[in-house]
DNA sequence: ACTAAGAATTAGAATAATTCCAAATTTTCA
DNA sequence: TGAAAATTTGGAATTATTCTAATTCTTAGT
């Protein structure tokens, strides 16, 4: 099993055939080593134009299929800020996003140690979190 | 001063001609009313088809500016899940949101007493959040 | 009250992210 | 190998929201 982990420039070939039960296809290989390659927060088209650059056939409808089939495989992670475009996060750990307002710029922000949804939130009894979405705007560090 | 506190058909001339510095115009008290009339969370294009029962010459653009202009004085807060469109909610307390798949139902959360951001979050020193936003999926209650 | 200046409203056009569509290509596996 | 299924592709369609320019309303000063 090859490790997923952040390189300069992860060779697409490296991926297996298979990941999480998705079928590794070339478009879908070269989307998954384009968001692994940085640490930052692309959007689609961002995405696109840099798949472009070795793969310059690709269609942004693709990159879309692909993003979607990615994201819900649990492979990449989609990031909804207010009313932007949605964006793709590499980071699989559990984490929240923090937006800052000057520069634009997108931070991962994890959690305190042994922090529980249950701790902070009055859920009714029953209550099965599937999702969950933390979002901050402001000014990060100073 | 006038209480803004839920009522079932609020008369928007009861609204004081300027409210946190916003001038009160016919068209922003009756979107103000649509959304302080039921504790639900309507989209933009619910807004418009409630405001037109009592002002059928609103228009959608109206709407739009009204409810930009009453979030932008806190009189109404807006709220972004995932890619839907934005919903307008009359609860102005701190709580997030929390939609229940089957349903789609969006349901108020609040936090837990005492629970503040910095216990939950290793942010970095100097770090001033100004908006925070946390949405939640899943099946609420049983 | 009257009027000029500024603000808000309006209808319709424009924008832009995303999804849809139908045809072509690729992959799978019997 | 060849049929069926899955994926890719380019372009069209969709849709929430914003923009625009003209009109109407409000306010303040006289």
């Amino acid at each position: 099993m090859i490790s997923l982990a952040q390189q300069k420039n992860p060779d697409p070939t490296d991926f297996p055939s298979e990941l999480e039960g998705l079928r590794m296809t070339k478009q879908r290989r070269e989307v998954l080593a384009v968001i692994l390659a940085e640490r930052d927060h692309p959007k689609a088209n961002d995405v696109f134009t840099r798949a472009q650059k070795r793969m310059p056939t690709i269609s942004l409808a693709t990159v879309y299929n692909c993003l979607e089939a990615l994201v819900s495989h649990n492979l990449v992670r989609q990031v909804n800020l207010e009313r932007e475009s949605s964006r793709y996060c590499p980071n699989l750990t559990d984490h929240c996003h923090f937006q800052d307002e000057k520069s634009g710029k997108i931070h991962d922000v994890v959690f305190k140690d042994g922090v529980k949804l249950e701790d902070i939130l009055e859920l009714p009894q029953g209550t099965e979190v599937s999702h969950l979405e933390i979002s901050l705007k402001g000014t990060f560090g100073q």
